[in-house]
DNA sequence: GTCTATAGCTGGATAGAC
DNA sequence: GTCTATCCAGCTATAGAC
């Protein structure tokens, strides 16, 4: 996008705060949130160790960014999926799949999003961007359910549902099958379609 | 049960390992994975940093005890949660419901299950514990499914369910409800019936 | 089986120069 | 905004005595 040529000289980058998020994704990835640590995510950006400092208070705050990161895109997936159909019931399966498909195309973001331990109050922004993804999801809901109470706990049953067939399909449960993440997505939209039914009125 | 005398001198324990993990139980509930190190456990348990060496070969190995406790502890939840119906519908309910109940009264063993991070080839007696979990409750799926293949996905559709609810139980989703731990068990035994529709034939 | 002592390492975070 | 240098803390794992 820019003309900058990279890294005119041995040190600065133009967007640190981006690379080490990158770097820090890649050690999530490969070594679990342990392996998160702002020593060796400073070494993977090719630069010191105080360097990140002067962008996250603390190791914390670099989680965080990562996991504001993970309900973003999520919400974006889920729009567009949600947007492909017309009916309420499919747009619910549709975004049953999609989660399955985020778990399965980003496991590290996936999993950062239940592991992180942070101090929610600590980080509003993070319980904001719950809080519009849930929204989201509620519109068809709603449309199913003339109960308010009722759509809360059809959202929250089908998201359960997609929930654990993303993490079976993570934990390598479906291994043995030819294509474990076609099968995931399926059982999930399978269930929200069966929740769907028994939940509407 | 043994009439020993509890600790008899200043050091060494009759049960070191018994002592151990709970000790490290409890730094899991508190401060979650990262937390539980051999140093601090052998603290808590009064012993020195090398005691434990001679029970575990390492930090995973404590690990890994404490997930086969929690398969163990889950297996016999569920036994005793099945037999007290008989329609094997009934029964994946109980199990959907017990499963969320497991989650609730012991919150570090059920995170710990899914978040160790071990490496399972170096540990069989988890993916056989794993295993055998699934044998128990593919019995109730069975007599609803002639099909083994459709029996395995019903299982796995409604551990799913009961997964997703437990999650968002002790992460507090329902912290707003009244009874949320009753709510949960409500929607994963709800959520199992409808897949029972569903999915047998 | 447990202790004491220790080697070796890694990380978090800060101060002060540029 | 980044560097260098540094302090301090904490953990893993082992050796060798008892």
């Amino acid at each position: 996008m820019s003309p900058n040529v990279k890294r005119p000289s041995g040190h600065h980058h133009g967007d640190l705060r981006r690379v080490l998020e990158e770097a820090a994704l890649e050690l999530l990835a490969t070594k679990g949130i342990g392996g998160v640590t702002m020593a060796e995510a400073s070494r993977r950006a090719g630069v010191s160790v105080a360097a990140p400092y002067k962008h996250y208070a603390d190791r914390d705050a670099l989680l965080a960014a990562l996991v504001l990161r993970a309900f973003t895109e999520q919400r974006e997936r889920y729009r567009i999926a949600m947007a492909e159909v017309d009916d309420p019931g499919e747009q619910l399966a549709a975004f049953a799949a999609a989660y399955v498909r985020f778990a399965a195309d980003r496991p590290a973001l996936f999993t950062l999003t239940f592991a992180a331990g942070l101090d929610k109050a600590r980080f509003p922004p993070l319980a904001e961007a719950g809080q519009a993804l849930f929204a989201e999801l509620s519109v068809p809901a709603r449309a199913l359910c003339g109960d308010d109470d009722r759509a809360r706990r059809l959202v929250l049953a089908i998201a359960a549902c997609a929930h654990g067939q993303a993490v079976f399909l993570t934990e390598g449960v479906f291994a043995d099958l030819a294509d474990p993440l076609s099968g995931a997505e399926h059982e999930a939209a399978t269930a929200a379609a069966a929740l769907v039914a028994a939940y509407a009125e």
